[in-house]
DNA sequence: TTATTGTTTGACCAACTGGTCAAGATCACG
DNA sequence: CGTGATCTTGACCAGTTGGTCAAACAATAA
């Protein structure tokens, strides 16, 4: 019988025993290992498997196929990796709250790397499963958050800059610690990057938004 | 016969007949097109060998395998990501420096997206082919040009930025453009990215660098 | 207990993948 | 031209991969 049968009214995703709830949650916490690693087509049924201590036809049992599993992991991540720019607040004081945007997303990148990874390969990949998000939700978000960012420069309150480009450049610094990882350590040697990764940002930034000159 | 006998004394990668000549390079530009887009384990011979016109086997006749492929662009690839940060020069002007140092890496971003995305694909991945020369080679040379802007910042030259995160800084700028091109492109529409994120980056670095408060 | 529902698995399959090989086609050069 | 070297390919192979299925096993409610 069906375990998740796709409630049809009610979006709550009620799992029935405490059998499927420990299983889906082993189940999404080892895709989110491999698929953050791998990439999707690189990732293997069988390794999923293996992480989350089931067999194959058991994966499949909660899962329709592997595009689910990565689809429900996307699904659920997209929102959680908007909300620190759905915080981004028109009443509040504009440098705190674009140093508090790029503090939080700092932080995801040092407490969710694999999430960041998991889109990393995503885009990286021409993001075939995400285009609609891109251009839809995500656009959407951008453009009404800059439109609050080139309020707060031409009151006079924030530096002039580009408020796409200074969005994109926070995603770009903060995510870079979790998606370059590797690299950011091999240079490093045994320095714990993240403080001092808070540190230059804070600098970083401090600079480029303090309005005058 | 072997076509290409890996020279064991000259180091020149003379390519004997101008078919081996044109069937390589057309092998190398499918290879960087395909793992670039997919990665090096969701790559495929088969999708290489149809984008470079050629049969999987004459493929195989002319690279030993998927990873030989793989290690000539990667081999070949690491040379001209670093030379702009080995232009570097300690005695030139320390802002006209480090701006030309942004230029040039953003505007290989441009120009190279596929060779981007290859080294991203490869960190993402946890770097196995590379990692020696991350913490070799790569980390020497960080390490170098970090002690140059050091010096600058205490000369004086400088506003004070911790060096390394400096880099990174760039790094994760400028390669962002290409990256997430897909991501990049999809919120801002049909602008293009480029003129924009050349301005953005002069404002930043402008600002981060100029000495003095 | 028993009937029902929920869970797990071994065996299996077709498609794909990296790679081999021997035979044939083409080229360069005396 | 002829001959040896270079180039190309169809057929093939073993291992992997996503997915199926029937049968066994466990939980649970009547």
């Amino acid at each position: 019988m069906d375990p998740l049968p796709e409630d049809g009214e009610s979006s709550r995703p009620r799992r029935r025993t405490r059998i499927q709830q420990r299983n889906v949650e082993a189940i999404l916490d080892a895709a989110l290992d491999v698929f953050s690693q791998a990439g999707f087509r690189a990732a293997t049924l069988d390794a999923i498997a293996e992480r989350a201590g089931l067999s194959k036809p058991n994966l499949l049992y909660y899962f329709d196929s592997k595009e689910a599993i990565h689809a429900e992991l996307l699904d659920g991540l997209l929102d959680i990796w908007l909300d620190p720019l759905r915080a981004l607040d028109a009443d509040g004081d504009p440098q705190a709250q674009l140093m508090g945007y790029m503090r939080r997303k700092l932080d995801m990148s040092r407490e969710m790397p694999r999430e960041s990874r998991l889109f990393a390969n995503e885009i990286l990949q021409g993001g075939p499963r995400i285009t609609d998000t891109l251009g839809g939700t995500l656009k959407a978000l951008v453009d009404e958050k800059a439109a609050i960012i080139r309020g707060w420069t031409e009151a006079g309150r924030l530096a002039p800059v580009d408020p796409h480009h200074l969005i994109f450049s926070i995603w770009a610094l903060t995510q870079h610690y979790a998606d370059f990882e590797v690299q950011v350590r091999a240079v490093l040697g045994a320095r714990d990057p993240f403080p001092e990764a808070e540190t230059f940002l804070d600098t970083l930034y401090g600079r480029l938004l303090a309005p005058q000159g």
